[in-house]
RNA sequence: GGAGAGGUGGCCGAGCGGUCUAAGGCGGCGGCUUGCUAAGCCGUUGGGGAGGGUAAAACCUCCCCCGUGGGUUCAAAUCCCACCCUCUCCGCCA
């Protein structure tokens, strides 16, 4: 959620960020008028409960002196007739406000290039040696089924498509990801957590993804819950409605849990293989910091998922995302993409976003100054990294002509092979 | 799932229909005193909103907030209803 003051006085600023996005400016009209309407509205509830408690204030007096009070009860009779409808309209008025105001996205970062969709990303480095295979690169699906690590049918019985059973040393492996990805990052300074990642609506709203993303994930119909569909959203929550001390900060963490996206809207696409499942292992690192420091510790979260990638030795490249292409509640966002020669494409295996204080602000967590002032927060979050896209890159750059695949080698005290044979 | 207890300011804790503008304590901050330290004394100390004020602050006025939402009343922390959360015990289960 924004900072009122873009809607009443940087009105331009914020135009220009929705345009950017590709957003309709004509939301901002009806926000605009409810806005002014709403603080008319509580004005005059205001002026009216001064009143009323004034003559409340003066019944007692007068009750205790034995005086007569009758016209004093009728004064009250009709100050409250005319503060309930104030209240309802004011009610009325404020929850539409709010409603629509948590539907407008963040503002990008002056940085960030303007642009349509992701044609207009800018590629910002690349690392690695991109493979020249003898052979033809296999896509990992046919590996993974091929060494037995990897079962599609099975999945498809227990749970339908886009599920994936790991068997024998793909089960290894994918633990060996994850272990490998929390230990690296703890050494790195991050703390590491376990949430929960059955949540309550709230703290969905406060992480950005409600209202807006409803139809992406999970719902416990009967407990109105959800599965989280990333670790951000319980680390979002982690300090709700805390005044953290200016000392403290930046807060450093990472959490591995599984993610649940229903993925609704993206039928027959990526259907093959593990790029895109319902449910996904993924290590999150999360970040709070005081907002003059937001940016440098953006670049840092990046280089420390980049520190992964070239530890395993896997090619990628980073991209900056355009304002047409950024999340509702991203200022500046970096994809990681890691290269695929089976699939002959680059995949998405991180996306690291400098959100500012729009999930602050909903979520309420501000920071205290030396001097005894609060300010919110600025809050990052980026995955370090998600395991199927890294699982993938592993087994198709790693393959052998042989139909093997070799484990990188610092893995291999967590997996306890150096290659995956048939 | 059953039974019970409880949610008040940064924390502890009183209050049970009208100076609650929430006692008192602890902590924090400022000061005084004390040759140091401990202690003592005085003062101060929540959040949100609307309006005014300012270059921006400071500041001023009013409103709301005692778990949340309703209700009763001229008047609610206090009475009534519903819900949420925490804790204890029992049952069931990983």
């Amino acid at each position: 959620m924004l900072d009122l003051k873009y809607l009443r006085e940087e009105r331009e600023k914020l135009e220009r960020a929705l345009k950017n996005r590709g957003y309709s400016l004509d939301i901002l009209e009806e926000i605009d008028a409810l806005d002014k309407a709403r603080r008319e509205y509580i004005k005059r509830a205001n002026e009216l409960r001064a009143r009323k408690n004034e003559i409340s204030k003066e019944i007692g007096l007068r009750k205790k002196a034995g005086e007569d009070i009758g016209d004093l009860l009728e004064e009250a009779k009709r100050v409250e007739e005319e503060l309930r409808e104030v209240e309802e309209k004011e009610k009325e008025t404020d929850k539409k406000f709010w409603e629509l105001w948590a539907y407008v996205p963040n503002i990008p970062h002056e940085s960030v290039p303007v642009g349509k969709d992701s044609n207009d990303n800018v590629i910002v480095r690349q690392w690695g040696e991109i493979r020249e295979f003898d052979f033809e690169p296999k896509p990992h699906w046919e590996i993974g089924e091929m060494l037995g690590i990897l079962d599609f049918e099975s999945a498809a019985k227990m749970s339908g498509s886009r599920f994936a059973v790991y068997k024998g040393l793909g089960a290894i492996l994918e633990r060996a990801l994850i272990n490998f990805f929390l230990d690296t990052h703890r050494k790195n300074g991050y703390i590491e957590v376990f949430p929960p990642i059955l949540v309550k609506p709230e703290s969905l709203f406060a992480s950005g993804h409600l209202p807006k993303f409803e139809e992406e994930m999970y719902r416990m119909e009967r407990d109105d819950m959800y599965l989280i569909p990333t670790a951000e959203v319980s680390l979002a929550n982690l300090h709700r409605d805390e005044v953290i001390p200016e000392e403290k900060l930046p807060l450093y963490y990472v959490a591995y849990t599984p993610c649940f996206r229903r993925e609704a809207g993206s039928y027959g696409r990526d259907v093959r293989g593990i790029i895109r499942v319902h449910q996904f292992n993924k290590v999150e690192l999360f970040k709070y910091t005081k907002p003059e420091e937001s940016y440098i510790e953006h670049e840092k979260m990046v280089q420390d998922a980049e520190r992964i990638l070239q530890m395993l030795g896997i090619p990628y490249r980073v991209v900056l995302l355009c304002t047409g292409d950024m999340g509702f509640a991203a200022a500046k966002t970096y994809d990681i993409e890691v290269w695929a020669p089976g699939l002959n494409r680059w995949l998405e295996a991180s996306s690291v976003s400098n959100v500012e204080d729009f999930q602050a602000r909903r979520a309420n967590i501000r920071l205290r100054r030396k001097d005894g002032r609060k300010e919110y927060v600025h809050m990052l979050n980026g995955s370090g990294l998600a395991t199927p896209r890294v699982f993938i890159a592993i087994l198709e750059n790693y393959q052998q002509k042989d139909g093997s695949v070799v484990i990188p080698e610092v893995l291999r005290d967590y997996v306890g092979v150096d290659v995956i044979r048939p």
